[in-house]
DNA sequence: TAATCATATGCGTAAAATTGCATATGACAA
DNA sequence: TTGTCATATGCAATTTTACGCATATGATTA
């Protein structure tokens, strides 16, 4: 049961909970410091919430240089599915604000 | 943002997620004094719990006479649907010993 | 009405999670 | 190899959550 308890867990938090959103919703990886800017939390706090989601086997990181990217784990389970899924389904209103801003950063990437 | 919060916050204990999962694997409303047999929970952390899980919304109580019964709340919404489902997809294995002492209370029960 | 059964809750404590600050690590650039 | 940028982490303080114990509430039965 644990690890079921670990995943609940790592998505009771607001900031973990909005990482994932945009994880969903954005279909591009990301880096910490993009994350830092769209939601407004200090880098340490970023890193410790991925942190916590990847050790809820929820997200995966790719190092590319410098930087450190995070996506979502591939589905491997009818459990993961429907987790996603119910991520998925928190409507887009409730992240206005921080989609617009991920939006910008992302356009401007290159 | 804060209700999704509060249902992920309410499934991440063991006890919360286990009555859930009866909840959602018996098709019966039960009452406190069976969760608290069949999880060995003391009766004041079940009641304890059980308010948590109502004032996520994810549960509601029929009163009947001394009793106080538990069923889960209707699905109003695709994230509590997605929920629900999550926490059916848990295998019945993570919960065998529960669920055969529950199975032998409600048999009982007349 | 008193005793009993089922459930809920106030209060203090223990344990766990989150944060801020300082700083470490690791990669790249000058 | 030194400096800078991106990310991670140790530690202490704070906040949140869970628990045990005692007891309250509310309904039923004697």
């Amino acid at each position: 049961m644990d690890n079921y308890i670990k995943v609940f867990k790592a998505l009771s938090d607001t900031t973990r909970l909005k990482i994932m959103w945009l994880l969903m919703n954005i279909d591009e990886k990301i880096c910490v410091s993009e994350i830092v800017e769209v939601l407004e939390v200090y880098q340490y706090n970023v890193s410790r919430h991925l942190r916590i989601l990847k050790d809820a086997n929820l997200i995966e990181e790719v190092k590319e240089g410098k930087w450190v990217f995070y996506h979502l784990t591939p589905i491997n389970t009818k459990f993961q599915d429907l987790i996603q899924k119910s991520i998925h389904s928190i409507p887009e209103s409730e992240m206005r604000k921080e989609m617009v801003k991920c939006k910008e950063l992302l356009a401007l990437r290159d």
